[in-house]
DNA sequence: CATTGATATGAATCCTACG
DNA sequence: ACGTAGGATTCATATCAAT
């Protein structure tokens, strides 16, 4: 055990079991794994063609059961559960094939399912014998370290970047091909699972603030790595292969943050938690001040307490409440219903939350 | 233990694991469940979207931990992979909640996963906080009995229904609205979770062939009996809230079959298993037959062995590595390949088959 | 240079009847 | 049970050659 700090932007080479042990409890702000998926093949898979198609053959896809799959399975996710801050998040991707022994581990963990996202791939491989329908997608997993916990999700940034409504359980991304990646002087891919940058831009901006450490204990070709350094975050890769961390840490070195996009992207600014009690007390709108709603209706007047009075039953309530009424409604943001007049304009209460917060 | 034949499209009221014992060994095509699951947050067994299971008195309320809801899983997936013919599938849903109990404990009985299905739910619920990922889909787990055994996959026809290309692992089927959805006298919905009637037109018409027997353990509504019906398939129903009962039996009894366009498709068919060898022997083509590709080039004869000679390297093969070479490839279907001439007219061999087995 | 067409390829639990 | 041979089967996209 020691300091964090000799991890950050690293890649680390070796056992992953063996080195998560060496990383501090509570440490860790997000956590992205994308395991082996024990991929059940047998004998060789022809296209319709009659030439070979080149699937998942390493060796570090083998295991010989479900229970050494499973207790493999245990040991990793304990280590990141101990690692992981109160408030980190944890995904993890994987197809039918070893998702539900994932999902059920993880469960039986204490990690608390808060999605299960689907990456629906628009170019996947096809069912080339016609025998079952296409297996198009893959799942993640995205859980909190329990059912209390509190977890980072950048909501606004996600619907902002998802043409303003809010983002779904489902994702579409194609899989990773042509420039993004990475061939060998051969021209034969470097790593047989390379997952997409998009897909990774999605789990880190939803799930870590700027700054946070994010890890993976199954590093690869380094998606992760560069996609965190890209939007200002630091990570710490666990992998086995050398070949891998070469191709890696190549690609982490040739990245120019000044020219990501999404660097700079702000969204998770939150209102100041002001009362308008404060607001009158501070002078910024005076006793008695009539509010309007969006259509200039006069409607109420403010009281010296922070509720408002409505001009004609002479009821006071919060202004929530009193929008809500107004409304037919059993809530609504008050801030954004009501208006008050400032030199013959029609103003938004709600600036003056910003105004006296400056 | 009895015939099969009694419990034919009846809907049999009472405890799913009960009724389920008294279904005789390997007499069932397709099991379809969608089970209750039980939701931590309320403490109570819970369909998935928020509907209230009846069990029987409190029995299936007392899911405390995950260990008791596990239980009731094996319970009932065991007693359905017995009553399965060893050629029979068997597909659950469920949510985040659930399905990684679910597909944990299908792959540990020994069903094989063929696929998981997603059904993206275009009009879903949305996360009303903001808090996550809206939950925008639901999980099919579509499994054979074991890795070994045969199913029925209706590849043409969902291939056919899905604008000529190869279906996907990925449905989008919006939520039961509208007429569909089954309301009581005060408009009030009857069953809060009732599946959409195309979702089960999928599963249906893919993995059944008709007059099949359909067991649905937790019928509800009876979307499952009321699809087999249109599709001219056998049903069973366990379910054991009276009024769900009442009101599928209501809906299946209104249904008039002749309506569905659906009920007569039949693109499943193999052209018939005969070799050149029979055709020839009965005179269907005589020996030394010039066969020519569809641009009428001669390429080789007929042997009376059943196999072709090439015209000019007197090479013998059958027809479909002959195909495969002239087209530089490991394999092809020679029966859509070569043609041969009578009367000047250029003539598939594979209208051969079809003749001959007339 | 733009357009068209051929070729390559990606996490795959991918055939089946018959002897 | 197992091997063999007949014969059924593919979607989206990137790249590159040809027009």
């Amino acid at each position: 055990m020691g300091n964090i700090s000799k991890f950050l932007n690293k890649i680390i080479c070796g056992d992953c079991i063996k080195i998560l042990k060496d990383i501090p409890d509570k440490s860790i702000n997000l956590i992205f794994a994308d395991p082996p998926y024990f991929m059940q093949t047998e004998g060789q898979l022809l296209r319709t063609n009659g030439d070979k198609f080149y699937g998942v053959e390493d060796e570090w896809d083998k295991f010989s059961s479900f229970k050494e799959y499973d207790d493999f399975l245990y040991s990793w996710l304990l280590e990141c559960r101990r690692i992981m801050r109160d408030d980190a998040s944890i995904w993890v991707i994987g197809s039918f094939q070893n998702i539900y022994r994932l999902g059920n581990i993880m469960q039986n963990i204490g990690f608390w399912i808060l999605n299960d996202v689907i990456w629906s791939k628009p170019n996947a491989v096809p069912n080339f014998a016609g025998t079952r329908y296409q297996n198009s997608h893959e799942t993640l997993i995205w859980c909190s370290k329990d059912k209390k916990s509190k977890y980072t999700f950048n909501y606004k940034t996600m619907k902002h970047l998802n043409e303003d409504k809010q983002d779904k359980s489902i994702w579409n991304i194609p899989i990773c091909i042509g420039n993004e990646r990475l061939k060998d002087s051969s021209g034969k891919k470097v790593h047989s699972t390379q997952k997409p940058e998009k897909l990774l831009y999605k789990v880190i901006l939803s799930s870590t603030k700027p700054n946070d450490i994010i890890l993976d204990p199954f590093f690869g070709t380094g998606t992760t790595g560069t996609i965190a350094k890209k939007l200002g975050r630091n990570f710490i890769g666990i992998e086995q292969n050398e070949v891998y961390i070469k191709e890696a840490q190549k690609r982490i070195d040739n990245i120019n943050i000044e020219t990501s996009d999404l660097y700079n992207l702000s969204l998770e600014v939150k209102p100041p938690r002001i009362s308008l009690k404060d607001i009158i007390s501070k002078g910024y709108i005076k006793n008695d001040e009539p509010f309007y709603n969006k259509n200039e209706v006069y409607l109420c007047n403010v009281v010296s307490n922070g509720y408002v009075i409505d001009r004609i039953s002479k009821e006071e309530l919060s202004i929530h409440k009193m929008a809500a009424k107004y409304l037919n409604k059993s809530n609504h943001n008050g801030w954004d219903y009501f208006y008050y007049k400032k030199n013959d304009a029609l103003i938004s209460i709600n600036e003056l939350r910003y105004e006296y917060s400056k």
